[in-house]
DNA sequence: GGTAAAGTAGATAGATCGTTCTATCCATGA
DNA sequence: TCATGGATAGAACGATCTATCTACTTTACC
C-alpha cells in the first residue's frame, strides 16, 4: 500500500523538519507518489499529522513493551528495561527529540486535537510506569512514576543537543538512583 | 522604543502560537506598530527570531542568577535553589514549554543561526550547574549536573501536558534525592 | 480479457507568506 | 515656521501553501 509509505515518508520529513516547515508538496515529491494518492488517503495535512502520530506511538510502543516482556521472562526489573528500553529508543530513533512535543509546540494554538492526542500519550507512558513501580512493590509509586518520567522526558529533550549516549548513559544512571531508595 | 515592544509581542504570540504559526502580519498587528517599524528593526523573520531567544534568555538568567545569589547571602545551597528557581520560572512563565527547544524543532534544518544558539544556551546552563556543583564539593560534577538537567529539561517538557504544579514538586524531590546521595 | 479500483501528472484556485515600496502623518528642535 | 526624521497605512511583489479537479494510465482480480 502506498499509504503507509506516504505516511513513513511524512514522519521522517516531520520528524526532520518541522510540521510547518514541510508542505505537502515535500511530502509527495520524497514519497514518490502523486498529490491526489495523499489526498485520496488522508483528507487533509492536519489528518496526516494525527496518522503520523500514531504511527510514531506504535512503533515506540512496540520497543517498549518488548524490553518488558523480555526483563519478565528473564526475571529483570521490568521498570528498569522500560528506562533503558527509552534510552535504546532515543539512541536509535530519537536524534531530534520527541515528535509528540514537537507537534504539541507547532499546533497547541490552533488544533485541539494535536493536543488532546499528545497529552494521551503522555499519561499513557506515566501510567504504564506506576503500573510497573506498583507491581514491584515501590512505595509511592504516583510520585516516583513523575520523577522518572522527568529523567525520561529531559533525556528525549537533550539529545538533540548534548552528546546522546552520555545522556541516556546518565538516564541510566540517575533512574537507578530513584528506584534504589525506595525499592525493597 | 517600540523595538522592545515588538520583542515582547513576538516573544509571546512564538512561544504560545510557534514560530512558523504566528506570521509577521499577526505580529505587528498585535503590537500595533507599522510593518515597516519591525523590518526597520529586524532585517528579517529570521533576525528577529534570534533577537527573541535572547531577550527570552536574558529573563530567564536574571531569574536564576538571582535566586543564586540570594541563595549564597543566606548560606544556602546554590545547587538547590537553581533548581528552585527553575520550577518557580516554568509556573511563571514556562507554560508552553522550552522556547529554545520549540525554535529548535521548527528552525533547525533550515537556520543553522538557531541550532547553534539554542545548543550554546543548553550548554551554559549545564556548565553553570557544573560550577555550583563543583563549588559545593559534590564528587563527579560533570555526571551529576548532566543528570540534574534532564530532571530540569524533563520538567520544562512536561509542564504543558501534565499537572504543572506536580511536576515540579517532583523535579524538587527528584533533585533533592540525587543531591543528597553524593553531597557530603 | 474486461472491469473496477488505485495511482499518475499537472493545472488550478484561493489564501497566506515574507519582504519591499510609496506616500502620508506627526513630532521634535532649530 | 519650517525642516527633518521616525512612524504610519496600505498597496504590491513573487513565492509558497493547502486543497481540488480533470483526464490519463496502471494495477489487480474475477
Amino acid at each position: 500500500m502506498k499509504r503507509d509509505h506516504v505516511l513513513a515518508t511524512a514522519e521522517r520529513l516531520f520528524y526532520e523538519e518541522g510540521f510547518f516547515g514541510t508542505g505537502v508538496d515535500r511530502v509527495i515529491a520524497e514519497a514518490g507518489v502523486a498529490r491526489m494518492t495523499l489526498y485520496k488517503h488522508f483528507k487533509s495535512k492536519d489528518n496526516l499529522v494525527l496518522a503520523v502520530l500514531d504511527r510514531r506511538a506504535d512503533a515506540y510502543w512496540a520497543q517498549l513493551e518488548q524490553a518488558v516482556s523480555q526483563a519478565r521472562e528473564n526475571g529483570h526489573s521490568a521498570c528498569r528495561a522500560l528506562v533503558a528500553a527509552h534510552g535504546d529508543w532515543l539512541l536509535g530513533e530519537g536524534r531530534h527529540g520527541c515528535l509528540f512535543l514537537k507537534a504539541l509546540g507547532e499546533y497547541a494554538a490552533q488544533e485541539p486535537a494535536v493536543t488532546q492526542r499528545v497529552v494521551a500519550e503522555k499519561k499513557r507512558l506515566c501510567d504504564r510506569m506506576e503500573v510497573l513501580l506498583t507491581e514491584e512493590g515501590h512505595a509511592h509509586a504516583p510520585a516516583l512514576a513523575v520523577q522518572l518520567m522527568l529523567l525520561l522526558e529531559g533525556a528525549t529533550a537533550l539529545v538533540p543537543v548534548m552528546e546522546a549516549k552520555g545522556v541516556v548513559t546518565q538516564l541510566r544512571a540517575a533512574a537507578s538512583q530513584l528506584l534504589e531508595v525506595r525499592s525493597g
